[in-house]
RNA sequence: GGGCGCUUAGCUCAGUUGGUUAGAGCAGCUGAUUUACACUCAGCAGGUCGGGGGUUCGAGUCCCUCAGCGCCCA
């Protein structure tokens, strides 16, 4: 590559200070970082970009993450694709209406009709406005669009090369449209089916919840010790619960086959205390002889086993805990549910009917004791509780109508996909492994909740106005968006809806995953000649904490729809932790946000410091880092102000006029350092690039320049001035697009000094561009060694650097003294010296004789 | 309980398939001073590579084991 500067004024005293502003205004103007959308699928490097939640806060994971994807998307870039690297908001879901709830103080009441002139309290008050689902929703919109704003100035300013004009939210009608395309199409395909089943139910939330969403807290419980007497009145069996209030519930005990204690009861009954059924006693594995008696009692459904044992034993239902967490009525006497003392059931259930689950196990503690079946004192344990990851209170189990996607049976083909995709640090993949392995239920995607995408579908009511579940009514797919509880069903009119042989629509919303996992189908609009172009996806960056809902969700869909992954590479980034390496976290309120580190240091230095975080990594919050960066970045500034303000204004230089051997041998290790960071960048590793072209860059700065100042101010005609500027230009240039997809500012604003067009869009630097293979041959680090210990003995002898050295004697052996022969020029100017005595010998030695003062 | 990482200088981290005397930055200390750059530069000091065992001519690197920290799953 020929260099041929037109350098402009390059300014007298350069500063970092107004550059952002100046080049994000710039880089909108000329759109650089426009998709181009004719680009065919080869051409295109494109990128799954995690839509954030937009829940109001902006923190430095964010910061972390989206700079790594941005570092690849600008390296890419320069390397001459076309990438498509969009930006969406994950705004539907639950943590914006909780967001809602707080911010405006309204609660979301669907049985109230719309109110037009609604107009949320200017601050929360005492008691929560109950408001309807379209006022609610409205609400929703109106936050979201201003969360979105926040997010997108910071990820503006913070410097992500995105194109704007693909930005997208999950919300969106386009986005709607999508999502229930995509569930019409896995439901024709019988991917995706209702059924009334055990779902794990935050009675909070008042919402079913998905495994995925959930997560293990140890709580304290107790064992409590039952006596049940044996069918036959033979005597009693005990076994021992935490659940005692679940007891009406019971609908079997369970041991381990191989207990020898309870082998002989298999098969026979009991009965449980207080209300009298008749229950059998059955052997599965899963009942652990080393918990509690070694006996357990089934309850439709205490916790996620009892649904295994009551699925796999083919037990009855004998549900009693409800949606909002209090104890249903008790079908006692019913054909499921004998009991052999109606009176005494129905008489002391009536207590617990309507209550609590804790009021209803202090009732029956009580009344266990009082029988004398309670056996001993509880027992203090700890054992793990399942919890929705965002609630409260332990999980509920209850039994409703719910839409579920098939992933248990195709958990083979998607462990599968997961050995396909390319993992950025490899050893992630175990995360996304272990985590399917461990799938036991299917995918709860219905969600009892407001602000979300609604499932198209509506359900035929019977002339008796019961619902007819198996005769769903799907929306036209021409028709998406829809909304079924304000659209009527098809081939129904609205005045229909709720009237026996008329209609009603679902009344649930798609959980967020099963929205944001069509990322790549609504960024790259499914069904346009763009998705073509864009996927699958070359990358997908993200956070590992979301492996198991975000990239397992979209590996999903992307199986079922199209047969492939939705993206070749994924990038995971590590967590920020806070500066004492801690877990940044709201209660403990050592959370550090982004905008005044932003502000303080600027978008290089901040771009800098997650740069260094390598992928995977957890990395702590480090201001001597975002200082380094800030320095770094004004070392560009100076550097470039030093090699482009000596040069003649429209100098053309070559590879050729390279001849000095130092000259040639430090092109020779810039070309090492552009081989080291394309390949590093190729492996996903762009703190490595950075740390390469660092490195180097420091040394040129303080060496190279420092060697060849003097050769540099000689006359132009001379050939080893040529061959300085030539030196000088290529490396400057390589280097300035080296470091551009870390410091995109500074750099841009160098590159200008000498080039028209944006940086971000020059070539990634070649080693050909660099001429005829150059061939390191050591005398850059063999000249560097003498002027370290030339810079030794000044530093030793406290006087200044540019005191002059008398003698120079350099001893070694004699290949070594003709190499730094070949550079005792440089030498010379660089380091004051007045005479150079080499010495032939075994040992490299330096002595440097300072001259007297006079 | 199962799995995955991590443990190298006071701090943050490199150390690529085993190969000279284990590196960098920061902090520390000692200096320099009209220089492209004080938002600078030079130099110095600082390590039993978590402990133990093994393989090898040779181990920070490979194997085993123990300990601590973190995370994922159950």
């Amino acid at each position: 590559m020929t260099e041929t500067p037109r350098i402009r004024a390059v300014p007298e005293k350069p500063t970092l200070e107004g550059l952002n502003d100046v080049w994000l205004r710039d880089w909108d103007e000329r759109a650089v970082y426009a998709f181009d959308r004719s680009a065919t699928r080869a051409q295109v490097y494109s990128i799954d970009t995690p839509p954030p939640t937009v829940s109001g806060s902006l923190h430095m994971g964010h910061v972390f993450s989206y700079t790594h994807a941005d570092l690849v998307a600008r390296y890419q870039r320069m390397r001459g694709k076309k990438v498509f690297f969009p930006m969406g908001w994950d705004d539907n879901g639950l943590p914006t209406e909780r967001r809602v709830e707080n911010f405006f103080g309204v609660r979301c009441d669907p049985s109230l009709p719309y109110d037009a002139e609604f107009v949320a309290p200017e601050k929360p008050g005492e008691s929560r406005v109950a408001v309807s689902r379209k006022n609610f929703v409205e609400l929703c919109q109106r936050l979201t669009t201003r969360d979105e704003e926040v997010f997108k100035n910071l990820w503006r300013h913070l410097g992500l090369s995105v194109d704007w004009s693909l930005e997208y939210s999950t919300i969106s009608p386009h986005a709607q449209a999508i999502s229930q395309r995509g569930f019409l199409a896995m439901l024709a395909r019988g991917e995706v089916y209702s059924s009334e089943a055990p779902t794990l139910w935050d009675v909070d939330f008042r919402t079913a919840v998905s495994q995925a969403e959930l997560e293990d807290r140890e709580r304290p419980a107790n064992y409590h010790r039952v006596a049940f007497a044996k069918g036959d009145g033979s005597g009693t069996v005990e076994i021992e619960t935490t659940r005692p209030e679940l007891l009406a519930s019971c609908v079997a005990l369970v041991a381990h086959p191989d207990d020898e204690r309870y082998r002989s009861l298999l098969g026979t009954t009991v009965v449980t205390p207080l209300f009298h059924v008749e229950v059998p006693v059955v052997a599965h594995e899963l009942a652990d002889p080393d918990k509690g008696s070694g006996i357990a009692m089934i309850c439709t459904f205490g916790d996620v086993t009892d649904v295994i044992w009551w699925r796999e034993l083919g037990l009855p239902t004998r549900a009693l805990i409800g949606r909002d967490g209090r104890f249903l009525p008790a079908d006692f006497g019913a054909a499921n549910w004998p009991t052999r003392d109606l009176d005494a059931a129905t008489t002391f259930y009536a207590q617990l009917e309507g209550r609590t689950v804790n009021q209803v196990r202090a009732t029956v503690v009580d009344a266990l004791r009082e029988s004398g079946e309670l056996i001993g004192d509880l027992r203090a344990i700890t054992h793990p509780v399942k919890f929705y990851e965002k609630g409260d209170r332990p999980l509920e189990i209850v039994t409703s109508r719910q839409w579920f996607v098939s992933t248990l049976e195709h958990r083979l083909a998607l462990l599968e996909r997961g050995q396909q995709l390319h993992w950025h640090p490899d050893y992630m993949k175990h995360r996304y492994r272990t985590w399917v392995e461990g799938l036991n239920v299917d995918w709860n995607i219905s969600r009892q909740r407001f602000f979300g995408v609604p499932f198209p579908v509506w359900y035929p009511l019977d002339e008796a106005g019961a619902i007819d579940f198996d005769q769903p009514i799907l929306a036209d797919v021409t028709s998406l968006p829809v909304d079924p509880s304000s659209d009527a069903a098809p081939g129904y009119d609205e005045s229909q809806r709720h009237q026996p042989g008329g209609f009603v629509g679902d009344p649930d919303v798609m959980d967020t995953w099963a929205t944001s996992s069509l990322s790549p189908q609504i960024a790259g609009h499914w069904g346009t000649d763009l998705f073509e172009r864009v996927f699958p996806m070359d990358l997908r960056p993200q956070a590992h904490e979301i492996i198991r809902t975000w990239l397992f969700s979209t590996v999903v869909r992307s199986h079922f729809e199209h047969d492939s992954l939705p993206f070749d590479n994924v990038l995971i980034s590590g967590w920020v932790l806070d500066p004492e390496r801690k877990k940044m976290s709201k209660s403990v309120g050592n959370v550090v946000t982004p905008l005044p580190l932003l502000e303080l240091h600027g978008a290089d230095a901040l771009r800098y410091w997650a740069a260094s975080g390598r992928p995977g990594t957890d990395t702590a919050i480090d201001e001597a880092q975002l200082k380094i960066g800030r320095r770094l970045a004004i070392k560009i500034l100076n550097a470039s102000k030093f090699v482009l303000g000596r040069l003649e204004s429209a100098l053309e230089v070559s590879p050729d006029d390279v001849v000095e051997p130092l000259d040639r041998d430090v092109l020779a290790l810039l070309a090492q350092v552009i081989l080291e960071s394309t390949l590093a960048f190729d492996a996903y590793d762009y703190a490595r690039a950075l740390e390469r072209t660092e490195a180097f860059f420091w040394s040129f700065c303080d060496n190279y320049v420092e060697l060849v100042k003097t050769r540099a101010y000689g006359d132009i005609a001379d050939p080893a001035t040529r061959s300085a500027h030539a030196t000088l230009l290529l490396s400057l240039s390589a280097l300035q697009r080296l470091l551009a997809p870390f410091v995109p500012f500074v750099t841009e604003e160098v590159w200008h000094w000498w080039h028209d067009d944006s940086v971000h869009l020059a070539p990634w630097p070649t080693i050909d561009e660099l001429g005829a293979a150059p061939v390191a041959s050591g005398i850059y680090a063999a000249v560097g060694d003498v002027l370290e210990a030339v810079r030794r003995e000044k530093s030793t002898q406290k006087v200044s650097q540019r005191k002059e050295v008398a003698e120079l004697l350099i001893a070694g052996s004699g290949e070594l003294l003709e190499l730094i022969a070949s550079g005792q020029r440089d030498l010379v100017d660089a380091g004051g010296v007045r005479s150079v005595v080499y010495d032939e010998a075994s040992v490299f030695r330096v002595t440097a004789t300072l001259a007297s003062d006079d």
